[in-house]
DNA sequence: ACCCCGTTGTGACCCAAGTCACAAATTGGT
DNA sequence: ACCAATTTGTGACTTGGGTCACAACGGGGT
């Protein structure tokens, strides 16, 4: 049981009845989380629902010694409990970056609340919607963008959600290690590391070890979106 | 209006109650399409409900001369309308392969049954969440399995679906040309050409002009497994 | 019977990016 | 302050698969 106020950082629950919303705030728990914790495993039965409040999360597949991040959700998203319409398991998993602290909602609650408001099984199927447009964006980028692209891409991305102007740049917190980038756009940590010392000597980005200030954000988005393959 | 009995063949209507079936057939038209029809494109607003009852269809996104397929749906499959729910546009295109047979049902009668029916909103949602699963799924094979594996798993997967018993093998119509299985599996026409040699060469199929036969099953299988990447 | 156009067959060549094998730098834990 | 574990820096080498350039084939339409 939480405060209802809260539940307007939540894009899923923000625009609903405050009938609904009740209903919510009475289900969920806040949770407070490590960095580096799974959240739920690729493989697992529906998982708890998780609105996140503050961090950062991945979601992902795995093979062997091989990882695809599939997703950076941020504030205000949801995770979890995709399968839980169709019964079957989690298409893929969830892991914390940072610390997180979210509202989680059981499965049979979540279950509960989507059988007996409409208009929250329809914030649901917004939702998932939404995601499935992501993920064709995804495979659309992988398709027909190679690495530079993509990189570029996802520092834009990075830039546009949680950059802070400074002198001549937009500068933001490192967050992912050269092998997470590697694992987000799909490469070798080897290939994220020539093409990020390629963005340095050209003038496009200064990196730290903590932060990232882009330098020219309008010549790296036009690198992201050229659709070279 | 359509007669309820063919419901029984789609998916997403099979399931539902009498008074739902009722509903849907009062909205639905039956359409036939010629092969090549485009049914909805990317970047259309959100395109009628099309259930498949016969003929194949094709889900791609393009980017210039390039195309990549992300399913290639049969019957009692339904596509189109993804993106009512969130009134964005349409993420992919659509196009019959064949003649296709489909029952129609226009956006406003779609959005009245999924307001007044929550059963159907329960299926629609059902629907939605197994294609989030499937682009998942594809997602995965794109970074983890190489071309052959992939090209592996499409004769696989169609073998599977409409596969005939015939002499010492499992035959099927050829359906795609060598550019569409290019499209499929993410690579081009050459590579195709190329990997299917291989294939007739070690035994593992023959191809006419019209026909596929799979000779060893088990084998395919296991290639389409490896993710060697 | 002929022509056009889409599909298939095939070699030569090339390059983005994956792999390997290290050294050096940080960072966190005790 | 020190050590282990992680992250970063970097060159050398390999390769899957993309590109190009044609020839040949086949099928449908008139």
């Amino acid at each position: 049981m939480v405060s209802g106020a809260i539940l307007s950082d939540i894009k899923l629950a923000a625009e609903l009845s405050p009938r609904t919303q009740r209903a919510i705030a009475e289900k969920a728990v806040q949770v407070d989380y490590m960095p580096g914790i799974e959240l739920y495993q690729q493989g697992d039965p529906p998982s708890p629902l998780h609105m996140l409040l503050t961090g950062r999360v991945k979601l992902y597949r795995q093979s062997r010694d091989r990882c695809q991040i599939l997703a950076l959700p941020a504030n205000g998203d949801s995770i979890g409990a995709e399968s839980l319409p169709t019964g079957g398991t989690s298409p893929y998993a969830a892991t914390t970056l940072t610390q997180v602290r979210a509202l989680v909602i059981s499965t049979v609650d979540l279950q509960v609340l989507l059988d007996e408001l409409p208009d929250f099984q329809e914030a649901f199927l917004r939702l998932i919607t939404e995601r499935l447009k992501q993920f064709v964006t995804l495979v659309h980028d992988l398709a027909f963008r190679d690495v530079t692209s993509r990189l570029a891409m996802v520092l834009v991305a990075r830039a546009e959600v949680e950059g802070r102007p400074q002198d001549g740049g937009v500068l933001f917190d490192r967050l992912l290690s050269q092998q997470e980038y590697a694992d987000v756009v799909g490469t070798a940590r080897e290939v994220v590391y020539r093409t990020f010392k390629r963005f340095e000597d050209d003038g496009l980005v200064s990196m730290t070890r903590r932060h990232i200030l882009i330098r020219d954000l309008d010549t790296l988005r036009s690198i992201g979106q050229q659709e070279s393959r």
